[in-house]
DNA sequence: GCTTATTCATACCGCTTAGTATGTAACAGT
DNA sequence: ACTGTTACATACTAAGCGGTATGAATAAGC
């Protein structure tokens, strides 16, 4: 049966979804907009209709795809009412888990996508530079508001810099995302950020007030 | 006037570091042939004389422009016959020093290029893959050969893994960097890095034997 | 029921891409 | 001085790129 009924929201979903695939998995200047047509079935008349531009295409793809994950994936765990530090360490823990399952096995060794975006792009684009740094700097805040938090309960030493502090578990958590995917091996990469994991567990430790 | 006297040694550099400087910035996909030969004011038989292919240029970038630049960076200041642990205190402090040095101001603010070839490229071809894989297998066991080297002196706790720990110091200086490039933004891109690295030394710390 | 706007599909366009084929000048060996 | 090889320069090709122009079918408004 021909599909005869218009979902012009479905297609633009559709079509949103398979360039965030592909822009994973190829990069943005690796993707080619007659992949997405191919993946998605539609047509270049579709897509150009939704979106005005390839760039368009991806600065739609980090507003409504990468931010939300990222925010899913990182800030959600954050909310639970345990003590800062181990709320951090959970974080940690959990957060692979959840990696796994929004991106599913293939997806992990395909890395993080906002630093894919961010590294790519950033010196060549001031529009996606822009909204990289716009989540990169919502994760920050996220992180170092449980540290303030802690340092406001007094868990926390009141010496530590929080969002100095946030920018490096950031800074560590995606530089092992980036170790893993360069191996390309799903055992090695989960090592790696299990490993990870581990060490900013212990490193956090070291932030308590004695 | 005219260059009547050949030389293919430097002519081939010359390609080479081109090849380099395009790739650092617009990455392996986004590097035009053309672009390299316009920048060196070489011409396209020139180039597929010395290299049979983009793919092949870029491994020649990979092994004898990035690995020797790691080394450089990364590895030399580990040499220094200081406690293990002050060794790789002072290599993290150096480190961003000869990283301006080695790439310039804009360089910085093009990140690692080892990373960003790993990032863009190990999931897309196996020959990038490998090599970048042997480039942080090297840094990786350089830094933890000093860890060893405490652990035998009784400097570092003997329950430390060594390439485990290794790799996290890996992971948490490229993050670093990554997010440094994001800002695109020298003073906020050292801040990062120096930040990194005062974590990175607090936590050295904790890996000495009590 | 008629009109207008939306949502696509198809065909096309100019440009760039990596790579090749061919020819020629410079050098090296003898 | 002659010969063969190396080192390029120029011109070209086929394919793919992002984007556009046009038209038709559908849906929405009145």
């Amino acid at each position: 049966m021909n599909k005869r009924t218009r979902n012009p929201k479905a297609t633009k979903q559709a079509l949103l979804e398979a360039a965030f695939e592909e822009m994973h998995k190829h990069g943005f200047q690796g993707t080619s907009i007659s992949q997405i047509l191919l993946r998605t079935g539609m047509t270049k008349g579709a897509l150009f209709h939704h979106y005005p531009s390839k760039l368009a295409l991806a600065y739609a793809v980090l507003d409504e795809i990468v931010e939300p994950m990222i925010v899913e994936i990182w800030l959600i765990p954050l909310d639970s009412r345990d003590d800062p530090i181990v709320a951090l360490q959970m974080m940690l823990r959990s957060s692979v888990k959840r990696m796994t399952d929004q991106l599913g096995r293939n997806g992990l060794l395909l890395g993080c996508p906002l630093n894919h975006f961010a590294q790519e792009m950033s010196p060549l684009d001031e529009g996606i530079r822009t909204r990289c740094n716009r989540i990169f700097s919502r994760w920050q805040s996220g992180i170092a508001g449980v540290l303030l938090d802690g340092i406001d309960e007094g868990v926390v030493r009141s010496d530590v810099d929080a969002e100095n502090t946030a920018m490096f578990l950031i800074a560590s958590i995606e530089g092992a995302i980036s170790m893993g995917k360069q191996t390309q091996r799903l055992a090695r990469c989960l090592e790696m950020l299990q490993g990870c994991a581990e060490h900013l567990s212990l490193y956090l430790e070291g932030l308590r007030k004695a």
